[in-house]
DNA sequence: CCCTATCCGACCTGGCTGGTAGGATTTAGC
DNA sequence: GCTAAATCCTACCAGCCAGGTCGGATAGGG
């Protein structure tokens, strides 16, 4: 179970801007010195997070990006399932749109198979665990935590 | 947020272990033809749940593998944990043996990292799934929702 | 204009996952 | 004791894809 390094960054990228929220917009640039990621790959990173809405870029000069909503509006299962694409344990396991998650050998032969009970658990506690947290608070985490503010 | 296929393996192979529980042992061949999975594959899986104490093995003609401890025993966490190795959400998120889970990059530069929260909480998430799922429950609703059992 | 940004798509590559192969060892049944 | 049916063990392989790079187009500030 692991979840991608992409999605890491971009939990990062996140909280760096939740920490900007409300000043001018953070260049990516900024954001891969201060967190030591390379930043051509950011932009493919940030790229997800603008096509879910979380995100919004000016261009040019003195650009980059700020945050749609103010952190206390943003869940980070909006944020992690933007970069991950989806929240399924399991490849088979896919959640339509409008539909209930459905595994796709559903019965496959004989008997139902039975791990789809224990992955419909599993996504329902990771996706309890994801929403019940917020930007916000992940700002204030790290920011509470920040032992030498810049010497 | 992927849990291996080898895991699905296993956690199926389990059950078909638990659906013969009390019997004589069941062997890979069996299991194989049974799942539709490849027997070659499958000695990786269960060796896997054999050195993590699971499943007993008895060898030679007849022989197979047997469930160490009745179903009811037998928290999805160990199996889960067994074949994937590790529960970490993520590659710098070590739980070293008798300390508590911490990531690696702890205090990395100013500030702590703020994933490490969500991270933390995601999985104790599964964990908790894991947990509260005996493989008794699995094979009761694998058993509960067979259709017709073998015409 | 020029510098700084976002934007976009093509491309590369190492490692890991899922799977195979082959042989050694053990044991039940005849 | 042979043989067949199993577990066991180790080495190998192939494809995929995550993570990362690059080059260039577009947009906007000073």
């Amino acid at each position: 179970m692991n979840f991608s390094a992409k999605t890491e960054y971009g939990v990062r990228l996140m909280v760096e801007l939740g920490r900007q929220y409300g000043g001018s917009p953070t260049s990516l640039k900024a954001i891969s010195e201060a967190e030591g990621l390379p930043l051509s790959y950011l932009e493919h990173v940030v790229a997800d997070l603008k096509r879910a809405g979380l995100v919004e870029a000016t261009r040019g000069a003195r650009g980059g990006y700020r945050l749609e909503r103010p952190p206390t509006k943003i869940g980070m299962d909006d944020v992690v399932m933007a970069l991950e694409g989806t929240l399924a344990p399991m490849d088979c396991f896919v959640s339509l749109p409008t539909q209930r998650v459905n595994c796709s050998h559903e019965v496959d032969r004989g008997h139902a198979c039975a791990t789809k009970l224990l992955w419909t658990r599993v996504q329902g506690g990771v996706v309890r665990a994801l929403k019940g947290t917020t930007l916000a608070e992940l700002v204030e985490f790290s920011e509470s935590h920040a032992p030498v503010a810049a010497a």
